[in-house]
RNA sequence: GGAGAGGUGGCCGAGCCGGCUGAAGGCGCACGCCUGCUAAGCGUGUGUAGGCUAAUCCCCUACCGAGGGUUCGAAUCCCUCCCUCUCCGCCA
């Protein structure tokens, strides 16, 4: 949600925003949605005022016992016209606040504006693609020859987009998660929390995916819950209606967590083995961090991801999404996109954006800063990183000619010191 | 799922036979005084949002879990919902 007087204010800027987002909003219905708003606010408090000075009379009246009748009279009528107005203002306020949330964030100045992902920009590159001296494989099918998935069984049991993983493929997926968890923790100083995987309406309004995308989420009729579509959902929210003492800023959190879309809408896309699930898993990072400091700590985040590319000793670049690919909340967003040989093509293995204030003043996540004022924090979010193309991209870089696959050497520990993963009965 | 208790300011905790309570009292915190240092003590201040304004002064309005109702007037009465705690039952 962007602040109604920045609207005001900055029309021209709002507008070029959403033209630049791909996105529809009407800003002139909140303009004059404002503008009834503060009128009738005007009237109410007026009349209010009024009545409650009268009504103390009445009280001081009846105290002494004296008569009052003729100022009741005179105020049932007030409290009449106070409940019309009083209806008129909610109805108002209720408008204008959804009408608020179709608003995107504004871009960073520093976004390019585009279209589409094709006018994404590299922003740097790191590592080497390896040269194979044989035609390397796609994932699929050294999962196959490896026995790590199921495919077939997870779709019948759910759907497709629903993988089972076997043996040594559930065993990696298992040791990518805790490898990437520990990484953070230990060596960028996040926080670990685990968080529930169903939450409100309330909740996934805070953090911009909801009115957007409702149709991208899984819902849960009976108690009006969704299964969440990513950490960063429950984890930012944890401070939702809060006010933060400075000292608790900034907030490092990291969190493991499955993920669930729909994917209404992108049938026949990248669907091959595990390129887009409905069911996945991700450990995302989380930050809360003073207004001056989150273009800062953006950088510094998605290095945090970068790291965990750069010690599994994968090939990847950084994208800076052009306004029209980047989410609804996001004032600038960078994707990591991991190198698959076998597929011969980049897949996006994490997404970090700086919010800035945007979800912090859906969510209403505040703190005291020094001088005793409140103000919106800023979050940020980033995946650190998601496993189904991490998984993909190890299978694809780290195979062998004979389709084992090697084990990277920081995730040997958490394989139990398996080195080779090869065919198992 | 059954029975009961309860949700008030950063925290604890009054108020709850309706009016002078945005809210006593205490703690905490901030500033000042005092003090050889510390502690204690004294004084002042200390919610959020909107409006007004040069203004973080004053003044007005809203908010005592959420929403609705009764009333001239509700933290206080009524209804619905949510949540927490205790006991019982059931269960990973």
């Amino acid at each position: 949600m962007l602040d109604l007087k920045l609207i005001r204010e900055n029309v021209d800027l709002v507008r070029q925003a959403i033209k630049n987002k791909n996105e529809k909003a009407d800003i002139d219905a909140i303009l004059e949605l404002d503008d009834k708003k503060r009128k009738a606010q005007f009237e109410f408090d007026n009349l209010k005022a009024e009545q409650n000075r009268v009504s103390k009379e009445i009280g001081t009246l009846k105290k002494e016992k004296k008569d009052a009748s003729s100022l009741l009279n005179e105020m049932q009528n007030m409290a009449a016209d106070i409940k019309d107005l009083s209806t008129n203002l909610s109805n108002i306020n209720t408008a204008l606040e959804i009408a608020m949330l179709t608003i995107p964030n504004i871009p960073h100045e520093s976004v390019i504006i585009g279209k589409s992902e094709d006018n994404n920009i590299i922003v740097r590159e790191w590592g080497k693609k390896r040269e194979f001296d044989f035609e390397p494989k796609e994932h699929t099918e050294l999962a196959e020859q490896n026995n790590l998935l199921d495919i077939i069984r997870g779709a019948k049991i759910s759907g497709s987009g629903f993988p089972v993983y076997n043996s040594q493929g559930a065993l990696l997926e298992r040791a990518l998660i805790n490898f990437m968890l520990d990484f953070h923790i230990k060596k960028h100083g996040y926080r670990e929390v685990m968080v529930p995987l169903i939450v409100n309406r309330e909740t996934m309004t805070g953090t911009g995916q909801l009115p957007k995308l409702e149709n991208d989420m899984y819902h849960i009729n009976e108690d009006d819950f969704f299964l969440i579509p990513t950490a960063e959902v429950p984890v930012t929210n944890l401070f939702s209606n809060e006010i933060m003492p400075y000292n608790k800023l900034p907030q490092k959190l990291v969190a493991y967590t499955p993920c669930f879309r729909r994917e209404a809408g992108s049938y026949g896309k990248d669907t091959k083995g595990l390129q887009r699930l409905h069911q996945f898993n991700k450990v995302e990072m989380v930050r809360f961090v003073h207004p001056d400091e989150s273009w800062e700590v953006l950088e510094e985040m998605c290095n945090d991801a970068e790291e965990i590319l750069q010690a599994l000793k994968l090939p990847y670049h950084v994208l800076s999404l052009c306004t029209g690919d980047m989410s609804f909340a996001s004032a600038k967003t960078y994707d990591l996109m991991v190198w698959a040989p076998g597929a011969q093509k980049y897949l996006e293995v994490s997404s970090v954006s700086n919010f800035t204030d945007f979800q912090a003043r859906r969510a209403s996540i505040r703190f005291r800063d020094t001088d005793g004022k409140v103000r919106f924090v800023h979050t940020l979010n980033g995946s650190g990183l998601a496993t189904p193309r991490t998984f993909i991209a190890i299978l694809e870089n780290y195979q062998n000619e004979d389709g084992t696959i090697t084990v990277p050497d920081v995730l040997v520990p958490y394989m139990h010191g398996l080195q080779v993963i090869s065919v198992e009965d």
